[in-house]
DNA sequence: TTCGGCTGGTTTTTT
DNA sequence: ACCAGCCGAA
């Protein structure tokens, strides 16, 4: 059998291709051809006669393995199939999916998101009487997160000196126990949050070495992509798992590590070389995705970072064209400005709209592109954002079908019991929950029978229960596949004829949507790759989507992509805008604020350069709108630190927009601050609706001459009325009150100041 | 139990 | 600007 894909390798690539015996550690420089040697290396190894089934590779989205698995396909046939490919959550997903009994967990165990997450923890702080207001769930969530990526559990982390002291300090000292109840709700319900699907591997790995033994002798090779953002927790299950053939190959780039916010630790690729003494370490430095001057600029900016594995990347492509920046005055001007480019852009160098991504740093900041791309008729697409599977109707339906599988799952159990509204409220849930701790049993069993634990007025729980029941009857007695039960809950649950009713707008597009997920349940039964066709299996899957995979390739070809430096990590695209380049967005003023990175920051920096082949521009405005308000900016430092050879200014927008309502402080005698609004309070107990309105369309002298009672007719908002309030004890006359229109929650301080007029 | 109005928080990225 | 959660009224 040929190896003649070798000879389109460089040689340190050639190198990592062939190196199939012990430890190896792959530095790979952005652009220098990482998924081709993962790809190759994997195709020698199974050439070499290495069984597919042996081989575990780590990829950062489920996405990324499927492109890597058809590479594969394409070299070596169709064995690619039976490699082990996937994120760590799904692949581990599917280990303790087999194993998890060993560990207290059933099969069918339930997966947690983010938002389950927050509510139970909603949950056990009013539960255990604490403030939520000093106990805020993303705080507690994210300490226990960490922890849990450190795999400090809570037994452990109570009696840890520094990290109890630590919540002392930040008068916290409650999150221990708060942990400690989370954990065990969590097991109550048979579920696990993301943090768990690793932290329990761990446990399963640490307690039952049988277990343990099973996979490190299934899979004689292990290989980890993105090594740089994975974190402790998912570095010691790779080193158990390959510990015993010792084939652990990691490829990553320290400079590219953008996800320390998730318990991602540079640390690893230090440790992997002191836990590796036979390691065998291979740089590649050859960058061949993007001109000198993107390599340059990106050269320039990491190298004002000092925490670095020595590094040297370049390219023997053309110079290129140099980095333009663009000035916009405002945001919508930036959007407007940057469309108008990339449609130039696509007529001078006859591209597709495929080459062209607008890379931001926060999800917000997409709407005034949307709105200009579609002026201009460019085709475009967002990645990331609100998925759909995050949306209300379908969160709804995936409860039912998880609490159809899994009867303790105790978030989706409160997402269902009254969703369609069936009369039972809040009062009665505390009731089953009183009971069920009472009788020491499950919430299930309370509502399953209900009757011998309640008397009466028990109509609509036992409708419940009987409607549950049924469900069940389907899944676990007809053994129907996932398509036939979701199909059933959806009409049977009355979800979908709610929906049907609501003749709304947005209630046709939830039905739509609803649509939509019943029929991506049906491609996922027909599609003969997936062995389980069970309703189970789906649901985790499904929660393990991750925001590259949940996009549809059909029409993608042709449009603009949209997304966050985050999403792009691994893309690359012939035209790259880069936006929003503002101090206090990028770098983001949480990082400047809270800790200690700005290095991060500018490795997402140095991350999005990378991704341009051929040219690259980046953009900020002077003004931008947040939370509805106007907001004057300066252009980020991180424009000042690439070095001034590969940088030209390209476009100068118009000036900045004066906003008549830069926050003043005092209104009335009332400080603007703490220690409430008290301003804002005083004005809106006197009126019902306000409008948001702008400095051009209302001035000074406008309400001056308007006497109280009278009514004002606003040319572009409606309607108003002069009223009396009270200010500082004294009455004063007058302020408008508009009427319902956009924004009616909004009403600046410094319009107030100008409403007040006696 | 449900509805409507009011309040306060948004923090940045994602499995 | 938008949303979720809370409280009082029906």
């Amino acid at each position: 059998m040929s190896i003649d894909y070798l000879s389109g390798l460089n040689e340190p690539q050639r190198n990592a291709v062939l190196h199939t015996d012990g430890p190896l550690m792959i530095i790979a420089g952005a652009g220098s051809g990482k998924t081709r040697v993962l790809t190759y290396r994997t195709a020698y190894l199974i050439e070499q006669g290495i069984d597919p089934f042996a081989i575990l590779l780590l990829t950062f989205t489920n996405k990324a393995a499927g492109e890597m698995r058809q590479r594969i396909e394409h070299v070596i046939g169709k064995q690619a199939k039976n490699i082990w490919m996937g994120t760590f959550h799904s692949i581990f997903a599917k280990i303790l999916r087999f194993e998890g009994e060993r560990i207290g967990y059933t099969s069918s165990f339930s997966i947690y998101d983010t938002d389950d997450s927050k509510s139970l923890l909603r949950s056990i702080i009013k539960e255990m009487n604490l403030d939520d207001k000093v106990y805020k769930v993303n705080v507690v969530l994210n300490r226990i997160s960490a922890a849990k990526n450190k795999l400090i559990g809570p037994q452990q982390y109570l009696n840890n000196d520094v990290i109890t002291s630590e919540d002392q300090m930040a008068k916290l000292p409650e999150i221990g126990n708060i942990y400690k109840t989370y954990a065990l709700r969590c097991f109550q319900a048979n579920a696990m949050d993301f943090d768990d699907l690793l932290f329990q591997t761990n446990i399963l790995f640490r307690d039952h070495l049988d277990v343990l033994n099973k996979y490190q002798h299934k899979f004689k090779h292990v290989m980890v992509d993105e090594f740089q953002d994975t974190n402790v927790s998912q570095y010691l299950i790779t080193k158990k798992l390959s510990a015993v053939n010792r084939n652990i190959c990691v490829v990553g780039d320290d400079a590219q590590s953008i996800y320390a916010f998730r318990g991602a630790d540079i640390q690893n690729i230090l440790n992997f070389e002191r836990d590796y003494s036979d390691l065998t370490t291979i740089k590649l430095e050859e960058n061949y995705r993007s001109t000198k001057a993107i390599v340059g600029a990106a050269n320039s900016i990491i190298a004002k970072n000092r925490h670095q594995l020595k590094k040297n990347v370049f390219t023997s492509n053309e110079k290129g064209e140099e980095i333009e920046l663009i000035r916009a005055g405002t945001d919508a001007e930036e959007a407007r400005l940057i469309a108008s480019t990339i449609f130039e852009g696509k007529q001078r160098d006859s591209l597709n709209w495929s080459d062209f991504a607008i890379l931001y740093r926060t999800n917000a900041q997409s709407r005034s592109f949307e709105e200009a791309l579609r002026k201009l008729n460019i085709k475009y697409k967002i990645i990331g954002g609100l998925s759909f599977y995050q949306r209300k109707e379908i969160k709804d339906l995936l409860a039912y079908l998880r609490f159809v599988v899994n009867q303790q799952d105790e978030e989706a159990f409160k997402r269902i019991i009254n969703l369609p509204k069936r009369g039972i409220g809040d009062t009665t849930i505390a009731k089953i929950t009183v009971t069920a701790v009472e009788n020491n049993v499950s919430i299930w069993e309370v509502v399953s029978n209900i009757q011998s634990f309640a008397g009466r007025g028990t109509q609509s729980i036992e409708n419940f229960s009987d409607l549950i029941k049924s469900f069940k009857i389907l899944v676990e007695v007809e053994q129907k596949d996932a398509y036939e039960v979701a199909n059933h809950v959806a009409k049977a649950s009355g979800l979908l004829r709610e929906l049907y009713e609501d003749k709304t707008v947005e209630g046709l597009a939830r039905y739509q949507n609803i649509q939509e997920l019943l029929n991506a349940i049906k491609q996922y039964v027909d599609n003969e790759e997936n062995e389980d066709k069970s309703i189970a299996t789906f649901l985790q899957s499904v929660s393990l989507l991750t925001n590259a995979d949940t996009q549809e390739d059909d029409d993608s070809k042709e449009s603009v992509t949209m997304m966050t430096i985050h999403s792009a990590k691994g893309l690359e695209f012939k035209h790259v805008f880069l936006v929003g380049l503002e101090e206090d967005l990028f770098p983001s003023q949480m990082m400047l604020a809270s800790q200690s990175d700005l290095e991060e920051e500018r490795r997402l920096f140095y991350v999005a350069i990378t991704r341009a082949e051929k040219r690259l521009y980046v953009s900020y405005s002077e003004s931008r709108y947040q939370y509805g308000r106007l907001k004057t900016c300066e252009p980020s430092r991180f424009i000042d630190e690439i070095d001034p050879n590969f940088i030209r200014i390209s476009k100068i927008g118009g000036k900045k927009e004066i906003s008549g309502f830069k926050p003043i402080p005092k209104v009335g005698g009332f400080s603007q601050k703490s220690p409430t609004n008290q301003g804002q309070h005083l004005i809106q107990k006197q009126t019902t609706n306000y409008q948001h309105v702008s400095s051009s369309n209302f001035t000074p002298s406008n309400p001056l001459d308007l006497k109280e009672g009278q009514k004002v007719e606003h040319q572009k908002f409606g309607f108003g009325l002069i009223q009396k309030i009270e200010v500082n004890g004294a009455e004063r006359k007058a302020i408008i009150t508009f009427e319902k229109g956009v924004g009616e929650k909004t009403l600046l301080l410094s319009f107030a100041k100008l409403m007040i007029v006696s």
